[in-house]
DNA sequence: CATGCTATTCAACGTTTGTTGAATAAACAA
DNA sequence: TTGTTTATTCAACAAACGTTGAATAGCATG
């Protein structure tokens, strides 16, 4: 990080902090300092703080969704005229995510981490991710639609809000669950987490979206 | 509120300002602004404004822990010597949240939005989630162990951490929901929530924690 | 009424905040 | 070489921050 532009730098510098200690809890100050920069810098870069922010949360989103639509136009080409199922859908939708936190550069586990603050604050922050990713978010529903005929729109909708919340919550890495179990589970074993989330959430979809039959 | 106490709408407003912005995003200032207090009373009562903070979440945790444990208390007698369910037991530990949205005291929906909000946090806040809930988490982890006999304890701490996010964001109110469903789920409709998350979750733990020939 | 205790306000403190305009350095074009 | 644009620092601003000590009011108990 330190052969990167000062400009890359006060990015990396922000996403780790607006990570840990969300919007509120960083100035523009700290992140300087972090990046080795002067204060001034970040404002002449990107404007006035949320506007940092804005780049922040922006920056990796693309990649996000590309690596998203890929995985699901393979499962679509897998499934050929056999139909889709539930698992590989959501496999498609969340292995991506397991993949960016295990590169081993830590900036995507806390790009993820601040996926989890926003995705969690009602004052602001919906409107950049449904700006981000709702459109392939739907694209994800219309595959869940097509693997549970006859399930009810509302009913897909619920299941998402499920699925978005167990997601964000392994993001978050609060290592909540490292006490709770007293060392059994770790918050940063990702592959554990993605293990044990996608076949819950299959079987929550499957269960509440009908289609009970076709497993 | 107007006929509270000073020190009770302190309270009362800090609950509803942390709760949409965060620690970090809320001024003393604008805690005793919305109470019609001076700034210094805040101090004056609670100390530091961290003090404050905790005083704010640990006001309500023991009511949620006193109904949680009473539902689960009637599912284990209802149960009887047939043995315990997934099912009743995840509804003793979320339908107490549920009832307390649904009082129309603003207070609770206020003051779960902060759970979520601390839920999520790894920066600080873990200790106080830890403090507050985790015994009572633990007494329906152990009713979880004994309706899936031989789970894998790993398994069952896993499952309760997805449990634990999708619950969270539920707690959040976002509202992104309601823009992903074009107004056909709202984050408010607190029944409709916990309907769909009840059988969801339920399922995931049979699926992931065995037991899959007793449903 | 007087006394003591709690609740509340007032005024102010030393810091820190985000942001800006001018000054300087670096990179690049002609 | 010049001149121009971009990147970076410097210094400073007014505003807002959490916190404190002294002053005032309210309200009991004696």
């Amino acid at each position: 990080m330190k052969s990167a532009s000062k400009r890359d730098r006060i990015l990396d510098t922000a996403e780790i902090l607006f990570a840990e200690r969300g919007f509120d809890g960083v100035t523009l100050r700290q992140i300087a300092e972090g990046a080795n920069v002067d204060v001034a810098l970040a404002s002449y870069h990107f404007g006035k703080k949320l506007d940092l922010f804005r780049a922040v949360f922006m920056r990796r989103a693309p990649e996000i969704n590309s690596a998203r639509r890929n995985a699901l136009e393979q499962v679509k080409q897998s499934a050929g005229d056999k139909g889709l199922t539930v698992e590989p859908i959501i496999e498609a939708f969340l292995r991506p995510l397991e993949l960016a936190q295990e590169t081993g550069d830590k900036g995507w586990e806390n790009y993820l981490a601040l996926i989890a603050y926003i995705n969690n604050s009602p004052y602001w922050g919906q409107q950049m991710m449904s700006e981000a990713f709702d459109e392939l978010v739907e694209e994800f529903i219309d595959a869940l639609r097509e693997a549970l005929p006859g399930a009810r729109d509302s009913d897909l909708y619920w299941c998402y809000n499920n699925l978005s919340g167990a997601l964000t919550l392994t993001f978050a890495r609060t290592r909540r669950i490292d006490h709770l179990s007293k060392g059994l589970c770790r918050s940063d074993d990702f592959r554990a987490a993605y293990d044990h989330m996608i076949p819950f959430v299959a079987a929550g979809f499957r269960e509440v979206c009908g289609n009970k039959g076709n497993r």
